[in-house]
DNA sequence: TTAAGCTGTGTTACCGATAACCCAAAAATA
DNA sequence: TATTTTTGGGTTATCGGTAACACAGCTTAA
């Protein structure tokens, strides 16, 4: 029977020399004489040596590991952010531990420990919201390098790599406004969310700057998983000046409303434009729909990966960085301009 | 300055106990005193302790780490599939080591090597094809725990989740003879993965039972990645008798192949129908669109993960099994009947 | 020729936790 | 009361590596 895990003192004895020459040989450390050390290579490849994680990390208090945690595993935008952060760990040598906390607190604060416990030399987080911050704190009481990404969290300071709600948020409705609509609903995800937070001052923003008015029964605050609040969706179509178009703050708030929409019978842009944030994967390419602010989702992943890089493995501190990423717009169909209303049609159903 | 890392001699010195002690209170394990315990456990969460993994692991042999190897996580079936294993190692308490590797051989060695060093406790695996018989090998001679998803790989013994190929392309092909089409192209993924493999003997049956002739000239072999084979798309169109139905081996070639078609002035499907394996996402959901096989992608993970975790936690060695999940039949409007064509309109471009 | 320096390698201790073994004091039994 | 058993806990060695130090033998400069 061969032996299963093999250890360094196996290739030492092999190989006549002591464990530690072997170490050195693995690390290319110390001096080691070419002769030696082709022989303990030799032995190395034999025995089919593989190091042990656990037990250099014990010593060197260093895992080789990092962390991301994102808020919806469902959402193509946090897929693709993994993708980028995947690559950049991967050309720097790390392995990634990955988390999906849905947008649940009580599921975050869970992997923040296993984070803890597996001492993982990094973590890049993407927060359920501002309630994300005592586990962020627990994270950076234990010193752990850190960087967030997508939504702020007051009270944390760290590296951040964010979107431009607020802007992207203005360009949308702007682009709704342009079409000619002026009642324009917003559906937000939840308000303890630095994005939706400042998706809907952009939303303001750009109705004051088109001088509409304010209407606070055009908001409604969800969260920003999958729609199902058909109530809200009812509340606002039976307004008396129901919206003509609607900004959801993202991606699968839209293919919802869009859902609730039709199941209603209102078509899409037809009845009602739609907007939102984020893009919504390949499907779109082949039947391109949703008009959005598309955000680098990508580019989250691999330049906050960069950054926590960077913050691990530099010299001396340094002040928190901000990047932010801007979004673009993307004018698809499910946006049109306002039909004129035949007021003396009456025409109600 | 508060001490950094809290170790279980920390406990024990400030309990007055020994570690040993400690070690036993947090693991419940001998016999302790309530009086101590409850005086550990004071201590223990007044100075925030938590476990060091890599020691833990270094004495248990056990890393109560679990990985997953995806083979394209820009495919939402692996996504999809990943939330599935997910939940299903939180549920039972293993941390879950995540690995993409691009349906890329050395980027699965890599990350192999990186399973072997962590020693995780077991791997849930979807190979990128044949190939994939010397890592899974690997694995297997380290005698790590090891569940195959979606591919089977000729000349390994496993246990292993899997798709019903075969009859999922039968009944798609089916579905388009029933409409009427005789000339069906099929763009296949590459010929050393089982599923291609399968998925084609499946179009071939049905072409048999149908009564329809084999064309070699219809079958095109390139990989399961985003397509962008233009050259074998022109083949197929100017083909004397071009298809008029393409029956695509996943949902990331279907769309590489629409937007072809499209940029080449085709619709689908009022030009050519197209019918693929796997959904493709929330988007799908607002524009129903693609015909498909929709595969039952987040069982394929919970249930290799749970298959996984019993290999693990079995007592005694049991022989591989095998699960074979169907897919379902969705038509939407991707497909439709073939027009009868007006072979007196001369109509060639 | 001799002290000093370099080369190549071994020894020892330790990282943090736990298994295996040991043992004093208290409780139970003879 | 003497002996056995139980309770509650401590000691030591070990998991697989690596840092720090030691040191023999050869080289080199004084």
């Amino acid at each position: 029977m061969i032996k299963l895990v093999i250890t360094i003192y196996d290739i030492a004895e092999k190989a006549g020399v002591s464990a530690m020459t072997v170490s050195r040989v693995i690390n290319n450390t110390g001096r080691i004489s070419e002769d030696t050390r082709k022989r303990v290579r030799k032995v190395m490849e034999e025995l089919n040596y593989i190091p042990n994680s656990a037990a250099r990390s014990l010593v060197s208090q260093k895992t080789n590991i990092l962390s991301l945690l994102i808020a919806d595993i469902t959402n193509p935008f946090y897929t693709t952010l993994a993708r980028g952060a995947e690559d950049a760990a991967k050309k720097a040598g790390y392995r990634l531990l990955f988390a999906n906390s849905d947008e649940n607190y009580a599921k975050e604060k869970d992997y923040v420990d296993m984070m803890l416990s597996t001492r993982v030399d990094g973590v890049l987080f993407a927060p359920t919201g501002d309630l994300s911050v005592d586990n962020l704190n627990r994270l950076l009481q234990h010193q752990i390098p850190l960087v967030i990404l997508d939504r702020e969290v007051p009270g944390i300071e760290a590296d951040i790599v964010l979107g431009d709600s607020k802007e992207g948020a203005k360009t949308l409705v702007e682009h709704l406004v342009s079409l000619g609509h002026r009642r324009i609903a917003m559906i937000n995800g939840s308000p303890d969310v630095s994005t939706a937070r400042l998706r809907y001052t952009g939303y303001r923003e750009a109705l004051v700057l088109s001088g509409l008015p304010m209407d606070d029964e055009l908001v409604v605050h969800l969260g920003f998983r999958v729609f199902h609040e058909d109530a809200a969706l009812d509340a606002l179509l039976t307004l008396k000046d129901p919206p003509t178009a609607i900004f959801a703050a993202n991606n699968l708030l839209a293919v919802g409303i869009i859902q609730s929409l039709r199941e209603r019978g209102l078509q899409v842009p037809e009845d009602i434009s739609v907007a939102c944030f984020d893009d919504i994967g390949p499907a779109e390419m082949i039947n391109p729909f949703l008009t959005v602010a598309a955000q680098p989702a990508y580019q989250f992943g691999l330049l906050g990966m960069q950054l926590l890089i960077e913050r691990i493995e530099a010299e001396a501190a340094q002040p928190p960085r901000k990047i932010m990423l801007p979004s673009d717009l993307i004018i698809r169909s499910s946006t049109r301009e306002l039909q004129r209303k035949e007021t003396n049609d009456g025409a109600e159903g």
